[in-house]
DNA sequence: GCTTTCTTGCAAATCATTCGCAACTGGCTT
DNA sequence: AAGCCAGTTGCGAATGATTTGCAAGAAAGC
């Protein structure tokens, strides 16, 4: 896991963090990290493939898979499983925030941040209460646009 | 979706309301029914089917699937999709509270079971505030045992 | 530049879940 | 009690997202 970042991670502190934990720094992966900066959404494998291709040509769909994998593994990409869709990705620092979680619009599917720091408090209270600590959650909320009040 | 229960759903209740929804019930449905009512866990299809055999012998893992689509779309039944495993089912007033949350031990694999109003109310106001109301949601926490404060 | 080791592209494999279809059976009708 | 028939079942095959084996290709370090 590389280290939390000291300024934010542009491109060339990643690229550098990556080389540094013996991982190489291929065209392909060059091209998924920018593909993902750039993201203001949550693409699949497959739309970032599209999205790289930009750059990298041939990239292959299993490189994709690859490198997201890889990338989830290193803490610079999440992964997220909304239902009944193919697996979406994200950089991991993309809000400077830093974490947020997700509504989904059951209608469009579109997808809209939020965070809530209470919540994330509770969510500590409730596990520590039981005797756990969290290593990880998933909070996502299915919504409808409310009908107007009448 | 099958009328909210006057009185908690017994087998019989339950049976004469998927009658009623024109769900014909069947030896395998019976079976997978009362098996699911039993259940204190989270089982998988797999284990569902092993467990409905003492009922209905050759019943087919195809069989546990369709039923377990059907009894969710009755809202008879919850789906679980928790992190890198096969989807989970529990029926849907397991606890007489209803609804609950869930909290996995990232290395036991154990469910624990929680709820707080709390955060509850706190999602209603977060989707609300944003113009949105909430149609489901999932929570999950993934935990591990708290070390020993020292 | 040369070597070593990590990566890639391709095709084939996984694996949970879904489907097509012919045989079967609840539950209503006579 | 017997018959009817739409809803169900078991089987095997299909799906579809993701992963993997392998031979050829390319980062880094020397
Ligand atoms: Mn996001
Ligand atoms: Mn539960
Ligand atoms: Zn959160
Ligand atoms: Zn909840």
């Amino acid at each position: 896991m590389i280290d939390p970042p000291d300024q934010p991670h542009t491109l060339e502190t990643l690229t550098a963090a990556l080389r540094a934990a013996g991982i190489r720094v291929t065209r392909q992966r060059a091209a998924l990290l920018r593909v993902l900066a750039q993201a203001v959404d949550h693409p699949d494998a497959p739309e970032l493939q599209k999205r790289a291709e930009g750059d990298v040509p041939g990239i292959s769909l299993s490189t994709v898979y690859r490198t997201l994998a890889t990338l989830e593994a290193q803490g610079v990409v999440l992964r997220h499983q909304f239902d009944g869709t193919s697996a979406r990705f994200e950089p991991a620092q993309s809000t400077e925030s830093g974490h947020h979680d997700h509504m989904i619009d059951v209608d469009t599917s579109e997808v809209i941040e939020f965070c809530s720091d209470r919540i994330e408090q509770l969510q500590a209270e409730i596990a520590a209460e039981l005797g756990y600590e969290i290593v990880h959650h998933r909070f996502e909320l299915y919504v409808r646009k409310a009908r107007a009040r009448d």
